[in-house]
DNA sequence: CAGTGAGCGAGCTTCCGCTTGACTT
């Protein structure tokens, strides 16, 4: 009997799956995109919008592969990832499988487990042609944007929908620390005394009119006010104990993971990707086994599955005990405003598999981050913690003063995930009353001063692009590559700094292309893919709405825009040598290729003369 | 195992988004 052949994007989840439905199917890999635009053409008709796809290059032996097993099969079944990208790569691989849209079976789930992809195979469906034309449509755009412009910025630069909002971004928070004045502020803080117990408050309000934070603005003023409450008597006018919850955190995706992992672990984002990656991949444990140990790292979408929810119960009760367990399992939404939710948030494959069991497998670094991810997603599905937070507040001449003390009284969560609360005043006692008096001890001016906002870290600026719908998953840490390579901004101590270069570029691009580079427009774009998606719009026409719009900042920019001249690495003049061509006459020189030197012409490509470089030196390449 | 021979080659960059290996003598 012949098999049904299932395609995926990645190995790991091709195995997976492939334990799920059994012999009678072969599941496969794509490993991610096969067919795109030439990377050394524009490939895109400006009248037409026809797309020229290729092949990638890599990928032939991929697709040589899949053709021949479509042979020996009676049924092909696309489970790519159920998002705008997954459908196109759906589309592509039946394209260059030569088959019809009806001659193969879509199939999607959100969750890698086994009753989610039983049932999926059970309702196939058919490729969703006007997804496809929305990922098509931003596929292409993202080609006209980025192969016009970069072009404009001279040699290896480049300006593209995402890194040049990316770098604006970080040119524009540079300019705003540059531009930063310092202001001072002053807080008038007292040390009280109560029952032999001392501690601090702050002044809140003057004739119940609040100061507005930071604090007071002149000093003129503190002189006054501290004399106006010399001498006065301090007496307590409210004293209001409640308690505050605090919910646990929701488990990680892919721009959480990265933050944490940056303030916490101090990984750059490639850093934590690639060990996720292995720890998706699976670490062999014991008995051999391969084990994958997080789900997929490259997700938008907080969501858990059921089966999951319940084990992660199951560890809690036991581990803890049933008061660390909430009703039912919290329920986390995304935030994110493009999110596709294709996959499930980043969690342990097994809650079981705890960090130390594991910790005996793993690099540190694997461990650090495993362990991470694991107490991240058990304290998720763990009760909310509890604060009790009582604050008194006292009056002395119509001048009120503020203290709060802060206190644990169910850790819930943060028994596995700490985090830092403000515990204020620790000292101030639980039976003080209102009309009490507290003895002013002290009475101290605070001088601060404001401080410029951060220059932004790999993981804040992610976290940034993220909230504004910027760029996805596996984009992120590509994008901040990419602008490190460019020499447009440098990492220095964990941030990212723009350099001359990059500011040129950014204020060159903001110049003329406002329009498109700026941190709404991709939400404007997603708007209209969604319409094209729901077939409520042809893909043709919103590219030439944006083309015809575009053209015109375009063409201005073609004749207007120069870099002013920025030093850049020397570019490697190839050695000349003392003869000339034989055919054309210009001066000979000497080239590399990947198999080592060569003469050839300078005049290359007008003239393709070559000739053998006499060996006299070692000219192995390697 | 050592030595030889034949053929190859270089410039034009760049986008975003999906995914992992990395020629074979």
């Amino acid at each position: 009997m012949k098999k049904k052949l299932v395609i995926v994007e990645s190995p790991a989840k091709a195995k997976t799956i492939g334990h799920i439905l059994g012999p009678e199917y072969m599941v496969k890999a794509t490993l991610g995109h096969i067919r795109d635009l030439p990377e050394n053409k524009f490939g895109v008709n400006l009248e037409s919008f026809i797309p020229e796809y290729r092949i990638l290059p890599g990928k032939k032996k991929i697709v040589t592969y899949l053709k021949k097993l479509t042979q020996h099969v009676d049924s092909i079944y696309l489970a790519t990832d159920e998002d705008r990208e997954g459908e196109a790569i759906a589309w592509h691989t039946a394209s260059v499988l030569e088959k019809n849209i009806e001659e193969v079976k879509r199939v999607a789930f959100h969750e890698i487990t086994k009753q989610a992809v039983l049932e999926s195979f059970q309702k196939p469906r058919t490729i969703d042609m006007n997804l496809v034309a929305s990922q098509q449509t931003r596929r292409i755009l993202d080609r006209i944007v980025g192969y016009s412009i970069s072009p404009l910025l001279g040699k290896r630069l480049s300006a593209g929908r995402v890194q040049s909002v990316a770098l604006q971004l970080i040119v524009a928070r540079e300019k705003e620390i540059q531009n930063f004045v310092p202001q001072p502020y002053w807080n008038i803080r007292i040390i009280v005394e109560y029952r032999g117990i001392t501690f601090e408050m702050v002044l809140v309000a003057i004739n119940k009119e609040k100061i507005i934070p930071p604090g007071i603005i002149n000093r003129i003023d503190v002189e006054k006010y501290i004399n106006d409450i010399k001498g006065y008597p301090l007496i307590v006018s409210e004293v209001i104990k409640t308690k505050k919850t605090i919910e646990p955190y929701p488990p990680f995706i892919t721009s959480s993971l990265q933050q944490e992992a940056s303030t916490k672990l101090k990984f750059s984002v490639s850093k934590t990707m690639l060990l996720a990656q292995q720890l998706y991949e699976g670490i062999p444990l014991e008995k051999k086994t391969h084990v994958g140990l997080i789900t997929y790292m490259r997700t938008d979408s907080p969501s858990i599955s059921r089966i999951a929810q319940n084990q992660a119960a199951r560890f809690i009760a036991e581990t803890f005990g049933k008061e660390y367990l909430p009703g039912r399992p919290p329920n986390y939404v995304t935030r994110v405003s493009n999110a596709q939710e294709a996959h499930e948030a980043i969690r342990p494959t097994q809650v079981n598999l705890t960090p130390e069991y594991v910790k005996k497998y793993l690099q540190k670094d694997q461990y650090a981050l495993y362990k991470l991810i694991w107490e991240r997603f058990v304290a998720s599905q763990m009760k909310p913690a509890i604060t009790e937070i009582l604050t008194i507040r006292a009056n002395a001449n119509n001048y009120t003063f503020e203290a709060f003390r802060s206190k644990v009284i169910f850790d819930g969560f943060m028994k596995l995930w700490k985090i830092k609360i403000n515990e204020g005043e620790k000292n101030i006692p639980d039976d003080i009353v209102s009309g009490e008096k507290l003895e002013i001890k002290n009475i101290k001016e605070e001088e601060k001063k404001t401080t410029p906002p951060p220059r932004y870290s790999e993981a804040l600026l992610i976290k940034t692009l993220e909230k504004f719908g910027i760029g996805r998953p596996s984009t992120y840490a590509p994008t901040i590559n990419t602008l490190l390579k460019r020499k447009y901004v440098r990492k220095e101590k964990r941030v990212l700094v723009p350099e001359e270069l990059g500011i040129i570029v950014s204020d060159a691009l903001s110049k003329y292309f406002s329009d498109i580079i700026n941190v709404q427009f991709t939400a404007e774009m997603e708007k209209e893919l969604d319409e094209i998606a729901e077939g409520k719009k042809y893909w043709k026409e919103v590219l030439k709405e944006f083309y015809n719009s575009f053209k015109n900042s375009l063409d201005k920019a073609s004749s207007e825009l120069v870099l002013p001249e920025i030093e850049t690495e020397t570019k490697i003049t190839p050695e000349k040598i003392d003869k000339n061509c034989p055919e054309c006459g210009h001066t000979l020189v000497v080239r590399k290729s990947k198999y080592g030197k060569f003469i050839g012409c300078s005049n290359f490509p007008k003239c393709r003369y070559t000739e053998k470089v006499k060996n006299n030196a070692n000219n192995t390449s390697h």
